[in-house]
DNA sequence: GATTATAATTTGTATATACAAGTTATGCAA
DNA sequence: TTGCATAACTTGTATATACAAATTATAATC
């Protein structure tokens, strides 16, 4: 509702989302999209940028933006998704156990994480997540109670991003994630049906507001034979 | 030497890398800068937005363009002293086995991944790659003749990519990949030193170039314990 | 019919202007 | 000093123009 390009961008996104162009086709010119969209065409560009770094079309000059086969990878774990988006998604039943949601001072070893006072407060959540009737998702969230004061156990069992996205309006704007392959912990035999797994896939990610605040550090834990990751990397120029 | 925003990301790039900002401090501004390089505040935005696509730095309206602390993204947790010595031991001891380098008719597994007609003739490179006295790293290369019409022992040792991008000219543009885990194969038991491990990490990878052809297709598979993915991704805009 | 040259089309780059929206600094008043 | 309104500054959005570079379509030529 509030940007142009933006807009426009979900349009086409939707459009191609319902199948109305085939992998291979081309959209509208930049000139045709300005006057269909009644904009001018730095506007359409800044859209075609978006749908350009989110893996929907591929610019080529002289010819046109090419719409990519995006359906062979449509589960889309890169970015910053949740794991209710993703479940969602997925179509699958299922459930989150919260076995924890304390508030401490924070530990040395979180606040290094966080950037901040080790005086500090930080909410710690573990959460198991069952799919399909195993619990295979565990995860362990640190929050910063200087931006979300309060946690509930019911917010916790639903979507602790949508309730800070949504109830704190607080904008959250990128994160960096780590990927590595560990041994499984006590804790990960208590929560998890690991079925004989000896390690886990592990992400932690360190999530950032847009005003550059770190406030969570997130590790989530996944069982190998459940674990997917897919990601769409663009060439970076140098 | 080309483009004047590529050439301001750059420059700005390697003023960051050479640590003459610290994290929080924030860039000239779009005014200054455009004063600075001799441009239109528009080119400096592009830059800008490169910047912050690879998670440089972050803009904040009415702010300015705070720089992040990518030092810290590339060693994100505390017990990732291998990871640096892994960097390390890259400079150092790292050598490529090559195993196999054949030319045939593309099989029709390989030819669905590449979206190519099964009569085409289809390069497959297997090469182990050895990090301090260990073979760990496993890559199986499919790459379609059409595109790479010679290939010999020496570049498979050295880098494919560097012989794709400058000999050949051809520009990568993006690539599609995915995550998983998978039980060890007998080829895996015969060109790496698994030390026990029964799983290995695969990362798939679909690469394209510029007009949109998929001209490879890389199995890369990785010894868990010295496996490790770190990702810096923006929240779409929505 | 095949080849070549030309024109038209399409995206890329650079520049310029105007205003909106958010943050910070300033200065005035209580 | 404190508080508040204001001004100044910074990034975001939208629009416009001109030209460059690559592809495609068209027409001319052999």
């Amino acid at each position: 509702m509030k940007n142009k390009y933006v807009e426009i961008y979900n349009k086409i996104v939707k459009d191609i989302q319902k199948g109305e162009y085939s992998s291979g086709d081309t959209l509208l010119s930049e000139h045709e999209l300005s006057r269909h969209f009644q904009t001018s065409r730095e506007t359409i560009r800044k859209a075609l940028n978006l749908l350009s770094q989110n893996g929907y079309i591929q610019k080529v000059r002289g010819k046109g933006s090419v719409v990519l086969d995006r359906d062979k990878f449509e589960f889309p774990v890169s970015g910053l998704t949740s794991f209710k988006e993703l479940s969602e998604r997925l179509g699958k039943s299922f459930r989150t156990h919260v076995h924890e949601l304390t508030l401490n001072k924070g530990s040395s070893q979180v606040c290094t994480q966080l950037n901040c006072d080790p005086a500090s407060h930080v909410w710690k959540v573990v959460r198991s997540r069952e799919i399909g009737g195993e619990r295979i998702i565990l995860d362990k969230d640190y929050i910063l109670q200087d931006t979300v004061p309060d946690l509930t156990k019911e917010i916790a069992k639903n979507s602790l991003y949508e309730y800070i996205e949504n109830e704190l309006g607080l904008e959250i704007s990128f994160a960096k994630k780590e990927i590595v392959v560990e041994t499984v912990t006590e804790e990960d035999q208590e929560f998890l049906d690991l079925k004989g797994h000896q390690q886990v896939v592990v992400i932690r990610s360190y999530v950032y507001l847009a005003d550059t605040t770190a406030f969570q550090f997130t590790e989530s834990r996944h069982r190998p034979d459940k674990f997917q990751f897919v990601d769409f990397a663009r060439r970076t120029k140098v």
